[in-house]
DNA sequence: TTCACCTGTCAGTCTCAACTTACACATGAA
DNA sequence: TTCATGTGTAAGTTGAGACTGACAGGTGAA
């Protein structure tokens, strides 16, 4: 996985760090599945985890996607999308780092070149 | 760093997802620093740096010491903690099953041999 | 004795993520 | 048309963590 920087690195850190959301990726572990669906196994509301869902697409750890079943109903599908992150010190200062040459970066008015979402249009 | 079960991981992960957290950590990588001086580093009030540091702490993250400076004056030294964790689904997967593994432990009344600080006195 | 440091802790406030309840809107089957 | 199924979202409440300000206590130096 390439180096993220600090606000991609806490995106990624604060969706993974919740009991819920560690309790989703490992129902969807054994295989991708329907929210609704989801929702009984885990026994949870489904608007809580639509949230906790979108948090989790968001920092890229889930991909969701609208599909047909064959008695018509649209279902949607969520997987895990694969993910391997190193946590050490080395990956915080690389990130801290990173957060520097973005500043930079915007600084010399540069078009985003690195900034996967920050690019203002 | 070995295996943890959910509780260990969620406390390392809830400790170094957030912002004011990781830029502590950063500045510890330089060094060892007591906690007025942190503070004054990263503008941050010392009561505010006390409870992230203790948060940080208990995740096993840094470690405190109580030291006597040259004129006397007692200074509260923190610096971090060689910590390696690989995050992918397996670290989570492994995590889910150590948790049963627990459980299983606690049902049949074994003296707590895992559990690092969850045992009853 | 006053000042400039430091540690340690308490009692609040504030803010935001987490969570609940309720709605509107589809589909196919009875 | 009613029921059981699903998606999607818009309120509202709540609770925990984040944060502030103020205190008590210690030291050595002026």
């Amino acid at each position: 996985m390439q180096a993220m920087n600090s606000e991609e690195l806490l995106a990624f850190l604060a969706a993974v760090g919740h009991a819920q959301r560690l309790r989703i990726i490992t129902e969807l572990a054994t295989g991708s599945l329907y929210v609704s669906e989801l929702a009984r196994r885990l026994g949870v509301s489904r608007p809580l985890l639509y949230m906790h869902l979108e948090r989790l697409e968001k920092a890229g750890l889930v991909i969701g996607r609208l599909e047909l079943s064959d008695d018509g109903k649209a279902l949607k599908y969520f997987e895990l999308a694969p993910f391997d992150v190193q946590l050490n010190v080395d990956t915080i200062l690389t990130a801290a780092r990173l957060d520097e040459a973005d500043a930079q970066q915007d600084r010399s008015g540069e078009a985003g070149k690195h900034s996967p979402k920050g690019t203002p249009q």
